[in-house]
RNA sequence: GCCCAGAUGGCGGAAUCGGUAGACGCGCUGGUCUCAAACACCAGUGGGGCAACCCAUCCCGGUUCGAUCCCGGGUCUGGGUACCA
C-alpha cells in the first residue's frame, strides 16, 4: 500500500477536532507542562515557510512531555493590534478589525494544515474586548500603585496618601520621578488638581513631562526598542526627541529585580547579556558642586570617583533645567544660539555626527575637594535622560571629556602615574592613582589619594563624600521608564476620563471600555489622535456609561482619553491569560495560576529581547506583588529561533538582449544577473517554459545552455516578495505532506541557528517517511508486522534510538534525531524486521514528529487510543553493548601502533594485553605503559613514555 | 568603539566528556529497472597519490601521547548596543 499522505492527514485532521484529542484541562493528578510560542502578529502576507519553525519545535516539545505523562498547556492565539493594520486601514478605507479577521482566518487556515497540537479552545486575541479587558485593568491597577524601594515592590497608593498625610515626603523611600520635598502641611492644603499632581510623581502608571521619541510620519510616539538608529523599526522614518504628556509605565522602579531575576531563568547567554545591557546598572556616586558667587548647588553622576582632582570643568545637558540658572547675562545671545542649534538637529544627526560643540555658560562650580572654580559649559554630549543630566569633565580619563577639552583648549590633569595624555585620553580603570592633590599644592580638605589602586581610591572618596554629606553612594540604571501612549486608532484604549484635567479611571466594573467606531482613521485636522474622530467617545459619570461627546459639560459628562495604548500592552500578560482563556471576572483564577504557574518553555525570536521579554518580564513582576501571578518570572526556560532566510535563484540577461546565458557561460558576455522565483527553478535548472510564462516580456525569451540545461545562480538573502524566494509551507504541504514539511524544518538544521531554506533537500525526508511506511505495508497490502519476541539486532537498533531521540529531544537537537530515525529506518529494513514490539516502539518514538503518520500506524496496529497518548519508551542499554571487537591505539610519542582487543575489556585487561602483543614489543625498548584510556565500545589507548 | 555568537566537503550540517573528523540528508558520478525519461533501488563520493601513505575543521602560535574541542594572538561573518559619564 502507498503512503497516501494527503488522505491520512485529512483524517486525523478530522479525528482530532471530533476527538478534542488537544484539549488541556487543570488535572490535578498529573504534573503541568506549559509550552508557549511567542503568538504572531496576523499580517496581510500569510505565513511564509519560516514562521512555522518554532511552532513546530515547541510542538514536538510539547507533544514528547505528553507522552511523558505531563499535562502539557499548549496554547495559540493573535497578537492583533498594531501598526500595519492600521496604515492599511489608513490607506484604503478598511476597518482594520476586518483586515485583521481575514488574516487571523487565513494564518488559522494554515497553521491546521500543519498538525499542531494547540488547544484552539483557549484562543487569545489581544484585540479582543474579553482580552483587553484584562490589559485595562493591569493599567488601572498601575495606576493605582507605587513602588516601595524599601520593600521592593508594588503598594496600593493610598498606602502613599497616608504617608503624605502624616510626613509628605520625609523618609519616603519610594521610586519617584523626581524627588520633592513636601511637608504634611503643605500636602493637606494643596487642591484636589495639586495633589494629583503630586501623585503622578510616583504611580507605576503615570502621566509624565517627557522627552519622546516623536514619529511625524507615523503621526505617534515611539518606545525606545521601537526606534534604532534615530529611524522608527516600523516604516524606518526618521525620528525627532519632543516634550509630550503621556503615559508612561515607571518600569525604572524594577530594574534591579529585572537584573536579578536574569539569574533564575535558563535563557541563552547572549540574550541576558543582551537585557543586562539594556538596564545597564552602573555604581557610581553622586556629587554636589555649588555654583560660584551663587546658593545654588547641583548633582552630579560618575562612576569615577577617583578622579575628583583631575575635574577641569562641567558640562550640563542642552535640555537641563539649570541651563537657565547659570546662564549669565554675558552669554545669553551665545547659549540661546546653541539651544536652537541643538533643538535643529535630529536624533539620527546627533546619533551619527558626534562633532564636538558646546559653550560656556558664565558660571563656575567650585569643586568640594580643591576649591577650583571649573567654568561650567553646555555640550549636547551630555545626556539630559541619564544620571542628573550634568557631569564633571575628567578630560585625562574620559575620551568624550578628552576631545571637548581639546577642542575648546581646556586644561588636561592626569592622575594615573604613567599615563600619557597628549594624544589621547587614558579611560583603562587600571593603575596607580597621582595627583590627587598635587604634589605641594596647599591642600583644601584634608583628603589624599595619592599611592592607591583605582579600585581603593573610589572606594575611598564614596566613603569620604558620604561622610562629609558632599553627595552620596548612587547607583544608576540605563532602563527607561516606558512610554505608554500611542496617537493610534487600532490599539487598546485607556480606561481614563478627565475631569477638570485631572486623570480619573473608569470604574473597574464598567470595564472593558471598548474601542469606539470611527470613520477616519488618520489624526483629526486640530491634531488630535484619530480617537478625537469618535463621536460617542465622553464619560457620564453619574450613569457610568460612554456617551456622545456633545453632552460633555465637564460636570457630570467628560472628555476620555484619545491616546491608546502600545503594542507591548496586549502581549505582556497573555500567556496569564491562555491558563483561564474564558475568565470574565478575573484575569487567571488563583486556582489555574497556582496549577500552570509559569511558561515552562517558551520559544519565539530573539528579536524580542530589549522589548516584549522586558516588558512581560516587568508586567509579570507587578501581577506578582499583587499576588495575582504565583511566579515573578514569566518564562523558564527561553529558546530563540533562527530566521529562515531565503535562498533566492538568478537568471543572467545580456545586457540589452532578451537572451539569457547559463551560470557557468556569463563570464564571456556582459550580463545583469535578475531574480527569478524560485519556485520554477528546481536543483538550480531552470524550467525554461515556466519561465517564459513567468512574465509577458519574457515570451519571446533566448538562451543559451550548457550540456542543454539552463543553470541558474544562487544567494543567500532575507526571505521577501521582491526576491522571489518567498516559500509558502501550503504548496509543501500539498506536494509531500505536513509531516514531511515538519520533519524537513526540524532536518535543516539546530533550531536556534539561522539558515537558508532550500526546498530540494526535502526528497531526503519524504523518503525516508515512505520507507518507513514500507516496514508496516508490503507492495501487496500485507499488513507486516507481527507478535513475537525481538532479535538481539533489533532490540540493539530500536533502543539506541530510544536512548538518542530521547536526550535529543531535551536539548533541542532535532535535526540529529531525525538522522538517527534514518538510520534505525535503514537498520530495521536490512534486518527485515517485522517485530511488532519493536515497530511500536518506533511509532511511539515518530509520534512527535510525524503525528499523523504515527497516527494512521497506531491505529493499524491496533491501538483505539490516540498515539499522543502512548507512553514514551525507556531504553536497556543491556541491548546497546558492543559484542564486536574494537580497536586499541597505542602511542609512544613518536609511533603508534594498533592491536585488537575486546571491547568491554578492563583497563588492567589492556595494559596486559598492549605490553604483550607481538607488535607493539617491537617498540617497547626502554617504554613504559605511562596511562590506559579506556572509551567503553569506542577505543582504549596505551600511552607509553620512558 | 564596546558586548555576544560563529567560521568544518559542491550545499545544509554531525562529531553531546580532549579520543578513528566529515554522521545524516541534498547534490554529483556509475549501475539496475525502462523503448526512453521520471520515480524507485544499489554502489561510490573531502583533496592528492598506482600504492603504502600524505594533506585537510578560518590564519599564526601554545598545552597534550592525542586538539574542530582547551589557552594566547589575529582575520572574517552575523547579532546586540552606543556620546550612559
Amino acid at each position: 500500500m502507498e503512503y497516501n499522505f494527503r488522505e491520512i492527514e485529512k483524517k486525523w485532521h478530522e479525528r482530532w477536532v471530533k476527538q478534542q484529542t488537544y484539549k488541556v484541562y487543570e488535572d490535578e493528578s498529573k504534573k503541568k507542562f506549559y509550552v508557549l510560542n511567542m503568538f504572531p502578529y496576523p499580517s496581510g502576507a500569510g505565513l511564509h515557510v519560516g514562521h512555522p519553525l518554532g511552532y513546530i519545535a515547541s510542538d514536538i516539545y510539547a507533544r514528547f512531555k505528553r507522552q511523558q505523562g505531563y499535562n502539557v498547556l499548549n496554547p495559540m492565539g493573535y497578537d492583533s493590534y498594531g501598526l500595519p493594520a492600521e496604515q492599511y486601514a489608513i490607506q484604503t478605507g478598511q476597518h482594520p478589525e476586518k483586515t485583521t479577521f481575514q488574516n487571523i482566518d487565513r494564518y488559522r487556515e494554515q497553521l491546521d494544515k500543519i498538525g499542531f497540537c494547540f488547544d484552539w479552545d483557549r484562543e487569545v486575541r489581544t484585540c479582543a474586548p474579553g482580552y483587553y479587558h484584562w490589559t485595562q485593568w493591569a493599567f488601572q491597577k498601575m495606576f493605582n500603585s507605587f513602588y516601595c524601594n524599601a520593600c521592593q515592590k508594588a503598594q496600593p497608593i493610598e498606602k502613599l496618601i497616608e504617608h503624605l498625610n502624616e510626613k509628605g515626603t520625609e523618609s519616603l523611600d519610594v521610586a519617584q520621578s523626581e524627588e520633592l520635598h513636601i511637608t504634611a502641611e503643605e500636602w493637606k492644603a494643596m487642591d484636589e488638581k495639586q495633589q494629583s499632581n503630586v501623585l503622578m510623581n510616583y504611580r507605576i502608571a503615570f502621566l509624565g513631562e517627557t522627552m519622546v521619541n516623536w514619529c511625524p510620519k507615523l503621526g505617534t510616539v515611539l518606545a525606545n526598542d521601537e526606534v534604532v538608529e534615530g529611524v522608527s523599526v516600523r516604516g524606518g522614518y526618521p525620528v525627532e526627541q519632543k516634550k509630550m504628556r503621556q503615559w508612561c509605565l515607571r518600569v525604572s522602579a524594577y530594574a534591579q529585580r529585572l537584573l536579578d531575576g536574569l539569574d533564575t531563568i535558563q535563557w541563552s547567554e547572549s540574550i541576558k547579556e543582551t537585557q543586562k545591557n539594556w538596564i545597564g546598572r552602573s555604581e557610581g556616586t553622586e556629587i554636589n558642586f555649588q555654583i560660584a558667587d551663587s546658593d545654588e548647588s547641583f548633582t552630579i553622576f560618575t562612576t569615577r570617583a577617583d578622579t575628583m582632582f583631575g575635574v577641569t570643568f562641567m558640562v550640563l545637558a542642552p535640555e537641563s533645567e539649570l541651563v537657565q540658572k547659570v546662564t549669565t547675562p554675558e552669554q545669553k545671545a551665545a547659549v540661546e544660539e546653541y539651544l536652537n542649534y541643538v533643538k535643529s538637529r535630529t536624533e539620527r544627526e546627533r546619533q551619527i555626527d558626534h562633532t564636538v560643540t558646546g559653550v560656556f555658560s558664565g558660571s563656575y562650580a567650585i569643586n568640594p575637594f580643591t576649591g577650583e572654580k571649573n567654568p561650567i559649559w553646555i555640550a549636547e554630549y551630555v545626556l539630559a535622560g541619564y544620571g542628573t543630566g550634568a557631569i564633571m569633565a575628567v578630560p585625562a580619563h574620559d575620551s568624550r571629556d578628552y576631545a571637548f577639552a581639546k577642542h575648546f583648549g581646556l586644561p588636561i590633569v592626569p592622575l594615573i602615574e604613567g599615563a600619557d595624555v597628549s594624544e589621547e585620553s587614558y579611560d583603562a580603570k587600571e593603575g596607580i592613582v597621582c595627583n590627587s592633590p598635587v604634589e605641594g599644592a596647599t591642600p583644601y580638605v584634608d583628603f589624599n589619594l595619592n599611592g592607591l589602586t583605582i579600585k581603593e581610591a573610589i572606594a575611598a572618596t564614596k566613603k569620604y563624600v558620604k561622610e562629609h554629606q558632599l553627595g552620596r553612594v548612587k547607583v544608576n540604571y540605563r532602563l527607561r521608564d516606558a512610554i505608554f501612549s500611542r496617537q493610534r486608532y487600532w490599539g487598546e484604549p485607556f480606561p481614563v476620563y478627565y475631569k477638570n484635567e485631572i486623570p480619573c479611571m473608569i470604574p473597574e466594573e464598567c470595564l472593558p471600555l471598548e474601542l469606539p467606531q470611527v470613520e477616519n482613521f488618520l489624526p483629526t485636522e486640530t491634531g488630535e489622535p484619530p480617537l478625537g474622530n469618535a463621536k460617542i467617545w465622553a464619560w457620564d459619570e453619574a450613569n457610568q456609561k460612554v456617551v456622545d461627546k456633545a453632552l460633555i459639560d465637564n460636570k457630570t459628562v467628560f472628555p476620555i482619553e484619545l491616546y491608546t495604548m502600545p503594542g507591548f500592552a496586549g502581549s505582556s500578560a497573555y500567556y496569564l491569560h491562555y491558563m483561564d482563556p474564558n475568565n470574565k471576572q478575573e484575569l487567571v483564577s488563583k486556582k489555574a495560576d497556582e496549577y500552570w504557574q509559569n511558561v515552562d518553555l517558551y520559544v519565539g525570536g530573539s528579536e524580542h529581547a530589549t522589548g516584549h521579554l522586558i516588558y512581560s518580564r516587568f508586567w509579570n513582576k507587578f501581577l506578582f506583588d499583587l499576588g495575582v501571578s504565583c511566579k515573578e518570572e514569566p518564562f523558564q526556560k527561553l529558546v530563540n529561533q533562527g530566521m529562515i532566510q531565503g535562498r533566492s535563484n538568478f537568471v543572467y540577461r545580456i545586457k540589452d538582449t532578451n537572451t539569457f546565458v547559463s551560470l557557468n557561460l556569463k563570464k564571456d558576455y556582459d550580463v545583469t544577473p535578475i531574480h527569478v522565483d524560485v519556485n520554477i527553478v528546481k536543483n538550480d535548472v531552470l524550467d525554461v517554459e515556466a519561465f517564459k510564462a513567468w512574465r509577458p516580456e519574457y515570451n519571446n525569451a533566448e538562451f543559451i545552455l550548457e550540456d542543454g540545461k539552463y543553470i541558474c545562480g544562487w544567494a543567500i538573502e532575507k526571505m521577501s516578495k521582491s526576491m522571489f524566494n518567498v516559500v509558502n509551507p501550503d504548496m509543501i504541504v500539498e506536494n509531500f505532506g505536513a509531516d514531511t514539511l515538519r520533519l524537513y524544518e526540524m532536518f535543516l538544521g539546530p533550531v536556534e541557528q539561522s539558515k537558508p531554506w532550500d526546498t530540494n533537500g526535502i526528497d531526503g525526508c519524504h523518503r525516508f517517511l515512505k520507507k518507513l511506511w514500507n516496514l508496516f505495508y508490503s507492495r501487496t497490502d500485507e499488513f507486516l508486522p507481527k507478535e513475537g519476541e525481538p532479535t538481539a539486532e533489533e532490540l540493539k537498533s530500536i533502543h539506541k534510538l530510544i536512548k538518542k531521540v530521547t536526550g535529543d529531544i531535551e536539548n533541542f537537537s532535532y535535526n540529529t534525531s531525525i538522522s538517527a530515525f534514518m538510520i534505525c529506518v535503514n537498520e530495521l529494513q536490512q534486518l527485515k524486521c517485522s517485530n511488532k514490539q519493536v515497530l511500536e516502539n518506533l511509532v511511539t518514538l515518530l509520534s512527535p514528529f510525524a503525528p499523523h503518520m504515527a497516527e494512521e500506524l497506531w491505529e493499524a496496529l491496533d491501538h483505539n487510543t490516540t498515539v499522543c497518548d502512548a507512553p514514551w519508551p525507556a531504553y536497556n542499554e543491556e541491548y546497546l553493548k558492543e559484542s564486536s571487537a574494537t580497536y586499541a591505539v597505542g602511542f609512544n610519542g613518536k609511533t603508534r601502533f594498533t592491536i585488537q582487543l575486546p571491547a568491554d575489556i578492563s583497563k588492567e585487561d589492556a595494559e596486559k594485553a598492549a605490553l604483550e602483543n607481538e607488535n607493539s614489543a617491537k617498540y617497547m625498548d626502554g617504554f613504559v605503559v605511562k596511562k590506559v584510556i579506556v572509551v567503553p565500545g569506542k577505543m582504549i589507548n596505551i600511552v607509553l613514555g620512558k
